[in-house]
RNA sequence: GCGAGCGUAGCCAAGUGGUUAAGGCAGUGGUUUGUGGUACCGCCAUUCGUGGGUUCGAGCCCCAUCGUUCGCCCCA
């Protein structure tokens, strides 16, 4: 095919389609304003180091999925594969912890990663996140789980579950994956290929294999709630029981990890049951370390973002969303009365009206056809003898009752029937 | 990066080696040249993602390529 068409992985979100990223815009940054939650936009690339730095040189999202080039000024340009680092960059660069205090942050755009697409995944897909800075409370992690419940709820989302977890402290981390090299290392010839490859990379992630045999042994491995120091340990308690106070439901999942090296603490997920393979809808957690290693001062913090072809993916099977109608649709006929009818919807529409204008100048019969279609209630009628003697016709689509009226009086009589 | 399936009009498709490529929706023209929603009639793919091969003959078989879908990996 030597047409041109969008890139692999990409996708035009076309009119059909927009009224659903419209609702759901709406309903996640109205509940994300009245939590005093603020917009934030930053560039959609950044210099590659952000990146590796802040993300992880040895995650797969560093490591083989970045879309990353040289720009002329022989500068690492990287398209961001996900929005903290940017955020946290800006707040950074910005000294906003200057302004004391708390930042509650919210952000929604496109990010990037270069995977192969199948259902639910994209190498273009968007994002809406947040991101509350400043704060080590417990009640931080709960107030941004609630967030985002609230809005999956207000979205009329069915059958997903809260997965929750704590890596614990970077220390807790390290003795806990020290544990798990330990235990796993016999029997590392029984090991899936993908696990024994994470063996030496990665090792909590051999707790999240699909292999069954893997399973096999990892259902008796260390738990790492047993690994967390008090501190971690408490903290994570009062997670647990803020979200009950609240009537948040959870599941608590110790083979839950993230795949962001900045992870600490908590750490969450909500699932879908009517996703394919790629279910998690939302996810995020506590980087308490992040802003210090990206050269900010300590700064503890934790957010979450959500997968927006996802939620519209479960929103399209919740119900059918029609682009809006107009009030009116315009019909003329003959040179004099088609200007005056482009005058006069003009005008109509800075009376607050929405019109649609037939252009096809076409015959009547043709233009009530494509008047009714477009869902209109009223059809307003022009031709010439109306130009002449200054009326207009005022057609009811819904019940073919059709009025003449004076051009005067247009405005009143419309405002009534609409 | 790996594995499997699929690719016929704007959309949904029938067709599985024999020559004119069903059907439906949408569109469009007409019956009805100042009045829509129904009905009826007409039109709407010299061509089956693309390139090559096998064959007397290919949408149908083979190879390559591109795209797409689903899964693995990973993640939102």
């Amino acid at each position: 095919m030597d047409n041109i068409q969008a890139i692999r992985g990409t996708k035009d979100i076309l009119p059909s389609e927009v009224i659903y990223w419209q609702h759901l815009e709406k309903t996640a940054s109205k509940i994300l304003e009245k939590a005093n939650y603020h917009e934030i936009r930053t560039p959609i690339f950044e210099q590659t180091p952000l990146f590796e730095r802040g993300i992880g040189e040895a995650t797969d999202v560093v490591g083989k999925e970045m879309y990353t080039f040289t720009d002329r000024g022989d500068r690492s340009i990287t398209l961001r594969p996900e929005g903290t680092a940017g955020v946290v960059r800006s707040y950074i660069q910005h000294k906003l912890f200057a302004s004391g205090g708390i930042d509650r942050l919210w952000y929604s755009g496109a990010m990037f990663r270069y995977e192969r697409p199948q259902a639910g995944r994209q190498r273009q897909f968007h994002q809406i996140g947040l991101e509350l800075l400043g704060s080590r409370a417990a009640r931080a992690d709960v107030e941004v789980i609630a967030i985002a419940t609230d809005i999956l709820k207000a979205l009329g989302l069915k059958n997903l579950s809260l997965q929750l977890n704590s890596v614990g402290s970077k220390e807790d981390r390290q003795t806990y994956r020290q544990a798990l090299v330990n235990y796993f290392t016999p029997y590392q010839n029984d090991l899936d290929t993908d696990s024994q490859d994470r063996l030496t990379r990665n090792p909590l992630r051999i707790l999240d294999s699909k292999d069954q045999k893997t399973q096999e042994i990892a259902k008796n491995a260390p738990n790492i709630l047993d690994f967390l120091q008090d501190d971690s340990r408490s903290h994570f308690d009062k997670v647990c029981t803020l979200l009950t106070d609240l009537g948040i439901l959870y599941e608590l999942n110790p083979r839950l990890v993230r795949g962001l090296d900045y992870y600490t603490h908590t750490a969450f997920e909500i699932i879908s049951e009517d996703l394919g393979a790629q279910a998690t809808v939302c996810g995020g957690g506590r980087y308490d370390g992040l802003v210090t290693q990206l050269g900010g001062v300590e700064t503890p913090a934790i957010g979450w973002a959500m997968g927006m072809e996802r939620l519209i993916l479960l929103l399209e099977q919740l119900q059918p969303l029609k682009p809006q109608s107009p009030d009116i649709y315009f019909v003329s006929r003959g040179e004099k009365a088609e200007n005056q009818a482009l005058v006069m919807a003009q005008n109509l529409r800075q009376h607050g009206f929405k019109v649609e204008l037939d252009l096809s100048g076409s015959n009547f019969a043709k233009q009530f056809k494509r008047g009714d279609r477009s869902g209109a209630k009223i059809c307003l009628v022009l031709g010439d003898s109306e130009v002449e003697t200054g009326i207009i016709q005022v057609k009811n689509l819904e019940n073919a009752e059709q009025k003449t009226v004076s051009q005067d009086q247009l405005l009143e009589i419309l405002s009534l029937s609409l």
